[in-house]
DNA sequence: CACGGACAAGTTATCAGACAAGTTGAATGG
DNA sequence: CCATTCAACTTGTCTGATAACTTGTCCGTG
């Protein structure tokens, strides 16, 4: 009679929010810690020892949380002597660009009323940059989307939306387009979890400015970015203006 | 006759680069072997274990090693299931915006050989923007410069750079302000470490655009950047217009 | 035969203890 | 006074064990 067979693994990671570990939670109580006993930049955390008896963890579990810590550069560790505070607490960041967010969301995070106005909607075929971008055969099928949104008749963005073909099923014209492409995404399946974008300036191309009046609006931010679901598909592509006047990215940047 | 009594830890981190544990080096290590098994997002990575007797190390180092990795967002741990590789790792980044670098050292990186035209520099007091960024009093001395960057004759950059006066000691009419102002920033002891950003698209002041005959050169990046020491001081604050005809930023975002 | 529960196998998460490596300041000797 | 040694201290790493969680197989029952 054979004993039981060795149990396989599936290969794909889950696709929900995973379980939060104790070095997770001992990473926040230190943060806490920190601001309770008022200390800056350059100032010296507690030992090891000293944080694993105050939290009641294991040495092991204090060091993963300090690395946490270490590896967002807020302190910076150094064998023999200790751990300090490094300067980047001191500065004030909020949503930095490194936090993913569609633009929907963004701009329900900044309490933002808009309009939004489809210019147009089309089904295509990838040109070479979006198949590059989606991960597509050249000549690929795909949805693509333009955009305006505009806030008290102001035009503040301009939004150019790249969607494999297969990823939103059914006929194109009763879908509504002028509500957050990432949640119609996410209702099928293909949760935008991580993005890579290129950021720069630039006026609107003459194609869009002259095309819907839109030209002479000053300096845009121009956002494209290729965004991707847990595991690795490609379901968007967008080029995103934003207007100079209305919008700002900020991040924190560290050696 | 008592014995020796503890030492004590002076309050500062030491300002040159940390050593590179062996934890970091077996990140590395495990990104060279996903690399060399073609491994792609969702796949599995090997288990602690087995990653351990690979590298030859505990599996304490190994886990300290892969904690990197997750926080970094390239990999995803399931507990009783195993690890597996985000999607992120399949978005080609280089030279992320988070990782700081000073404009001159962008540039050199870049390949990018610039010809640098100091426009102005003037000791003056600090603005109230300007005493913000810097933590100082309103009207607290400070150095500021106004510098521009061709390419080829065409401008491509302009830098307006301000320094507490104290920084940098010794006539203002001396220094060759063409140079990189944090390398004389560090060698007066001041290493920026970090910063904050701001970045949005704009066109050029006309204070300068007119002035210095460099209207109508198009969109802008305006990078407002706060730099801070190891210890927390502020020493530098610039206001970077990067033409965006020649520069755009990158970085991965992640939930 | 289908379903539910128990259990073994496997993997990550955490703890405890020990030793290694590096830093610092006091003590000691020249 | 200066240089060297050494103890105390702290982070870095290793080893071994148990806890917590996941998955698939096996077995009993309806």
């Amino acid at each position: 009679m054979a004993g039981r067979t060795a149990r396989a693994v599936s290969a794909s990671p889950a696709l929900g929010p995973a379980r939060r570990t104790r070095a997770q939670e001992v990473r926040d109580q230190v943060l806490a810690l920190v601001a309770e006993r008022c200390l800056g930049p350059g100032d010296r955390l507690p030992t090891e020892v000293e944080l694993s008896e105050h939290f009641g963890v294991g040495r092991s579990t204090t060091r993963e949380a300090l690395k946490l810590l270490e590896q967002d550069g807020l302190v910076i560790a150094e064998q023999g002597r200790g751990r300090f505070l490094s300067p980047i607490g001191s500065l004030a960041v909020e949503r930095p660009v490194t936090r993913y967010e569609s633009v929907s969301e963004m701009l329900e995070t900044m309490g933002m009323s808009v309009t939004t106005t489809v210019l147009s909607v089309e089904e295509s075929t990838a040109s070479p940059v979006e198949a590059e971008a989606l991960a597509l055969d050249a000549g690929a099928p795909v949805v693509r989307t333009l955009r305006l949104r505009s806030h008290d008749d102001e035009p503040i963005m301009v939004n150019i939306n790249t969607i494999p073909r297969a990823c939103l099923p059914g006929p194109v014209a009763y879908r509504d387009w002028s509500s957050s492409i990432t949640a119609a995404l996410a209702a099928h399946g293909h949760y935008v979890l991580s993005s890579a974008a290129r950021i720069t300036a630039t006026e609107l191309p003459d194609a869009i400015g002259t095309r819907y009046g839109l030209a002479g609006l000053g300096a845009w931010l121009l956002v494209q970015e290729r965004c991707v679901t847990a595991d690795g598909r490609r379901v968007l592509y967008a080029e995103d203006f934003h207007r100079g006047s209305a919008f700002a990215f900020q991040v924190l940047r560290h050696r």
